[in-house]
DNA sequence: ATTGGCACTCAGGTAGTTCGAGTGCTAAAG
DNA sequence: CTTTAGCACTCGAACTACCTGAGTGCCAAT
């Protein structure tokens, strides 16, 4: 068990290190925070904290910079988040105004993110999976192509072209388009290749080619699309916060580069306090990602949720404001969505 | 008119300083470089190029670094382009091979254009005003909505979900969808409007503000995407290259995180040698990008340029391979369009 | 449990020094 | 006129030595 006065020093360790960038040391502790007592009880619970392995010396005679564990306690136990100053209420609203369709919602939201927090900001597409089918439409493009088209609940427009090498007629197109609407609508995304196993079409024997060629492509694009998209904002601000992180800002660049590990990470993310989870530095297994800490939260569609957002940040960040930003633009797109 | 071994001595200079990364003095030169002459002489050739300001001295007792002015001349009339080896080669076979629609095409490319020259690549969607309509539909997504679909001849299909506000029937849909193609079909977008300003549909009148609302959409879907997009890949090798940008990078992110920048930026650049052109260090207006240089390519679609694509790198870069690289996918990217 | 006192540590800054790559100039040679 | 060898000069980079001061850990007294 820590006691009361340590977890305060902790406390003013972090608040103080975020701002100044310094390791701090007893004195200067004493002096911006009342404490009550001397510089020598303070350097006590410190020792105290680095036994807990709390704080670490960069070296013998430096202050002290939270570990990874100290800042984990510290957002788990010590952080209050900040509520939103006026400015940035105004910002979200300015945002707010005037949103259009999904993809143009979610790249406002983005760069909104990133201006607020001043990190790099993203957010994950609706999962499909999560999603159910609204319908289904098959139009010719041409002599043997056709455009299949598949709308989500949540709105989202996925579109693939399927050619089919032989000549469609529309009698055949429409049956087939009525059928799959028939067997999918309604179907969550990951039922889909279930529901699509036994289906028959009653067609001309020459035509059930093109028709599993179809159902093939409805799979295509259910499945090519479960991989889901993130879209980045704010990389720049990374490189404005070069020296937050050790060595070079470059493994960092790579893995928000690389969609995979991003999605694979905020998925495995569970909501911790207040609807926001985090992991912090080494908490993150991706190598690149171990100087960096993220924030992210769930947002939500119809009451369930369908995707994530979030920041990505050096360790030394201000988690207050951030995670009260992440909150606060989750809380807005989910509105955004509910119209 | 600049002495031709003068011009033999820049090239040597821009050559070695690319790989080096120092400042070149007289003696290393005429060690790695066959002049038939002493050093003494190679410095009165630097003291000419140097009034000329195609070089530069960091300071009194250091080599020579090209100036943009430099790498201008230099790659104007020195440089030639290295034809690509075979493992670039085979790298494009692999990304060429079973390429799909558009997003996906275009995506590899621009992934392959940033794995083959180590810089950030972009590639920029086809140009909307350089396409011509192929096929407009209209599929009705819920009662009164509407999803209307663009096809262009380059392959692009844009979407948008039109709210009509009240019921719309099929026959009418389908009126208005013939007629629609029957304007519209294989005109340039850039032609569209005018098109559009006359056109009128035998419908009951109560229709016609459907009609009017549809008409609208058209409009706002061709020119919602007159402003060009750009994607982009390998922002990671900036971070890797810091050492060549003087002060930071940040500038240089900020400016590709900006598309309007880029945008403006490869529109304004014309075909030099080659049918690449580029702008070096301070030929770029742009603030972010005066230690950066531009290489960029258009490629084509049916015989004419519909868009282009290219790497952003620090002005030390290797201006052959890049060059030959950035026209290499052009062609490629020519060529898997054509498909 | 807290505190003042004190010796100790060590990164970072300053100053002085050396080293050598590279220059520009001059005078002689081709 | 061009080229070359020679030479004095410059100046950044690298190394050294030194100092400073913030900060620590520990101990004995409260």
């Amino acid at each position: 068990m820590i006691p009361e006065r340590s977890l305060e020093v902790l406390r003013a360790i972090v608040q103080d290190y975020i701002v100044s960038k310094e390791p701090v040391g007893s004195k200067s502790l004493v002096e911006r925070h009342a404490f009550g007592v001397s510089a020598a009880t303070i350097r006590n619970d410190m020792a105290f904290l680095e036994d807990e392995e709390l704080i670490h010396a960069p070296h013998t005679s430096a202050g002290r910079v939270p570990t990874d564990k100290g800042y984990r306690l510290f957002v788990d136990r010590l952080n209050e988040v900040k509520p939103l100053n006026s400015s940035e209420k105004l910002a979200i609203e300015h945002f707010m105004a005037g949103s259009a369709d999904l993809d143009e919602t979610l790249s406002r939201t983005v760069r909104l993110l990133s201006q607020l927090t001043n990190q790099v900001a993203m957010v994950q597409y609706p999962t499909l999976g999560k999603s159910s089918i609204r319908q289904i439409e098959l139009v010719t493009v041409a002599d043997t192509k056709v455009l299949l088209i598949l709308i989500t609940d949540s709105g989202r427009i996925q579109q693939h072209v399927i050619e089919l090498g032989v000549h469609i007629d529309l009698t055949t197109i429409n049956t087939i388009k009525g059928r799959l609407n028939e067997v999918l609508v309604a179907k969550p995304l990951n039922a889909v290749a279930e529901a699509l196993a036994t289906v028959k079409f009653e067609l001309q024997p020459q035509d059930q080619l093109s028709a599993a060629t179809i159902v093939s492509g409805v799979l295509e694009l259910v499945d090519a699309n479960r991989q889901d998209k993130i879209i980045l904002a704010g990389a720049a601000n990374l490189a404005r916060r070069e020296e937050d992180f050790p060595g070079s800002i470059s493994p960092v660049l790579e893995a928000i580069e690389e969609q995979v590990v991003l999605l694979k990470l905020i998925t495995e993310m569970q909501a911790e306090q207040h609807g926001v989870s985090l992991r912090i530095g080494r908490e993150n297994t991706y190598e690149g990602l171990t100087s960096a800490s993220v924030v992210v939260s769930g947002y939500e569609n119809q009451g369930s949720e369908i995707a994530k957002l979030g920041v990505i940040g050096p360790t030394r960040m201000d988690y207050s404001s951030n995670i009260a930003s992440v909150r606060a633009v989750a809380r807005y797109l989910t509105k955004a969505l509910g119209n």
